[in-house]
DNA sequence: CCGCATCCCTATTGATACTG
DNA sequence: CAGTATCAATAGGGATGCGG
């Protein structure tokens, strides 16, 4: 990696930039933390809930219908009773782990830089 | 890298989360389009204007500002006329590149994704 | 002209209650 | 359990205007 990598950012930003591409993906309130939560396996919807904290179930549904709809995601419905339902990332969609990563890492720059100005006396 | 980066992606999503806290950042519309231009250097206002095709006014200048009072962007203003201002990403700003990289490389692989099953004849 | 600020409208998100 | 229905709040977006 690295070779052809500065193209990435190269010219302005037309329709077919992958910025712009990966962005109408991950774009909307948690979709990037609902893509963490699968990375690390198969999950349920209440177990996507409960780590969410926040979320509305409202918008948990409509993200991951989304996030199916675009072949990031399957969810597998087991017909038995109670209800259960899975999700999980598809192998492209698990392609967006890097992102999460990379994500990750400054946010802990951000910390760190939060930290360091809140901390004068 | 890679050694403690496990720890990133385990236990749920709290506030602490570095990826929520990235996210918090990230988010919104256009966010992730104009720190991508910003990385290629400084911009003045029209030049991100026209290089993001489709943005509103009012929403690059909400951007921008935003990202100055989290102190990813320094905003320098030349008093003359025309005016003329000019943005710049700050050390900690130019941490998100790695992010944009991540988001291009994963824009690739949407892509060629897409063209193979709209390739079916 | 450039760099926004303002007004106003639509779309997305969110809280809550309720159902198969 | 796994969502949907409903309604209120907030963010996004277009048009216009204005000071420098």
């Amino acid at each position: 990696m690295g070779l052809a990598s500065e193209t990435y950012l190269q010219g302005a930003c037309e329709a077919e930039c992958p910025v712009r591409r990966a962005a109408e993906v991950l774009e909307g309130k948690w979709t990037t933390l609902i893509v963490r939560e699968l990375v690390s396996g198969v999950k349920r919807y209440s177990e996507l809930q409960r780590a969410l904290a926040g979320i509305s179930p409202k918008i948990l549904a409509d993200r991951l219908a989304l996030l199916q709809v675009k072949g990031l995601v399957v969810k597998t419905i087991y017909p038995c009773v109670p209800p259960k339902t899975e999700y999980e990332l598809t192998p492209l969609g698990r392609e967006m782990e890097k992102v999460i990563r990379a994500m990750a890492e400054f946010g802990l720059m951000l910390q760190a830089a939060g930290e360091a100005t809140s901390a004068r006396p």
